[in-house]
DNA sequence: TGATTGTTGATAGTATTACTATTATATTTG
DNA sequence: CAAATATAATAGTAATACTATCAACAATCA
């Protein structure tokens, strides 16, 4: 099942990008790149020189893709959503139990990304990565209305759409679907983050997954009552 | 009660900056005017060059009170910490319920900042709509490491702490007190945040105080079972 | 086959950013 | 009044975020 799930490709709004990465073996080197790159320099640090000479290109060729870095940080996270989206369609279909399935689409959207043995250009723990301390950069913008507008941002609201269906399901009067799984999925991150450089803030013991434990403890709680 | 508050100065660790701007009438003006520009044109196009242009001061000058941007902006996220962190001590001072304390610590966690007229040079409603949008930049850093060991993110940790005190004192079992804290400050800035820009991500409707509303909601839920 | 088109690499150039350094002048303090 | 300090003005540098041009090569189409 894991490798039919690494074969298939996830769709990202083609006014991302200038040429489909996906089309070219330039493309392709460019995610592959960015994303070890910006895993281990920061979005911050990270230039399209740098990339350049990382993947034995040019700035100048890699600006014929992206026209600058943050829509490639804007395809990284939508490419992320859509293969989550993909993921929690899988791993819920055929569970009767609406709870059941609440419980697994939780356990989908917090749980740690472990290598997939996928062998695609993608590197998904390291994607995982730059979501959970770059993924924000991406909507924090002063064109985040603009970029909304193109549909940008769809994959985001599919994915949060699709596990509130579960919750009104489950709970059809409940009056904050969308909240209870934003909070969720941005959460994970943020306790991920804290976990790793600001442990104070957080009760998550490296190894353990709280986490996913903490998230669904609250999901759960939140949806039966009220 | 109001007055009183903003008269008392919030203290912020003072390797944040490289001269105290409180101690001059340059200084107030930095760190006033980088607010208005900070809110209105977004934390990335905000350079020291245009803030001197827009306190009729000079980017050299600016240079002395704080090495660099990044800096200013832990400098205006530490205070607004400290500044939370004062008036929830004052807003829940003498309420004997823990619950009821509780809920009036997520209300001040979460409620929207009005204009608390208190005509310093710090302007609250701006400021907490910078905290919204851009105080996660000022730790989603590769320098995250080096600043917390500096102390830089006391006031936050603080603030969480405290609250997370209140909810051991209901339930002293509850395993995870910081880790729900910190899901509620992240996620109410981020649910304003979507309701302003990505209304699909949240069910918060424009005036009424929902936000408030699901996180009491998910935190006493929490927190009584278990 | 030969002309056309598309892709990449190489190089260069510009405006802006993120600073640092220097100096003159004004203000405060001792 | 002298000394120290703060600020403004100016200039300069290295890096960033691009844009433009052109040559080399491959694919394709007539």
């Amino acid at each position: 099942m894991l490798e039919l799930l690494s074969r298939v490709n996830v769709q990202v709004n083609d006014n991302i990008y200038l040429k489909n990465p996906e089309s070219s073996e330039l493309g392709r080197k460019i995610i592959a790149g960015s994303i070890d790159l910006i895993d281990s320099i920061g979005f911050e640090c990270f230039t399209f020189r740098k990339l350049g000479q990382e993947i034995n290109s040019t700035e100048a060729s890699i600006y014929r893709y992206f026209e600058n870095k943050h829509k490639l940080l804007l395809y990284l996270t939508s490419w992320y959503w859509g293969w989550l989206e993909y993921r929690l369609v899988f791993q819920t279909a055929n569970i009767g139990s609406p709870v059941e399935r609440l419980e697994k689409a939780i356990t989908t959207l917090t749980e740690q990304v472990e290598d997939d043995n996928s062998f695609t250009h993608i590197n998904k723990v390291k994607l995982y990565h730059i979501l959970i301390a770059e993924s924000s950069k991406a909507y924090l913008t002063k064109s985040v209305d603009a970029e909304n507008q193109e549909g940008f941002f769809a994959g985001y609201k599919k994915l949060v759409d699709r596990v509130s269906a579960i919750i009104l399901e489950i709970n059809p009067t409940y009056k904050y679907p969308h909240m209870l799984v934003s909070t969720v999925i941005e959460g994970a991150h943020h306790q991920r983050y804290f976990a790793e450089h600001l442990p104070r803030l957080t009760d998550s013991i490296e190894g353990e997954d709280s986490i996913t434990e903490f998230y669904k403890n609250v999901v759960l709680n939140a949806v039966k009552t009220q």
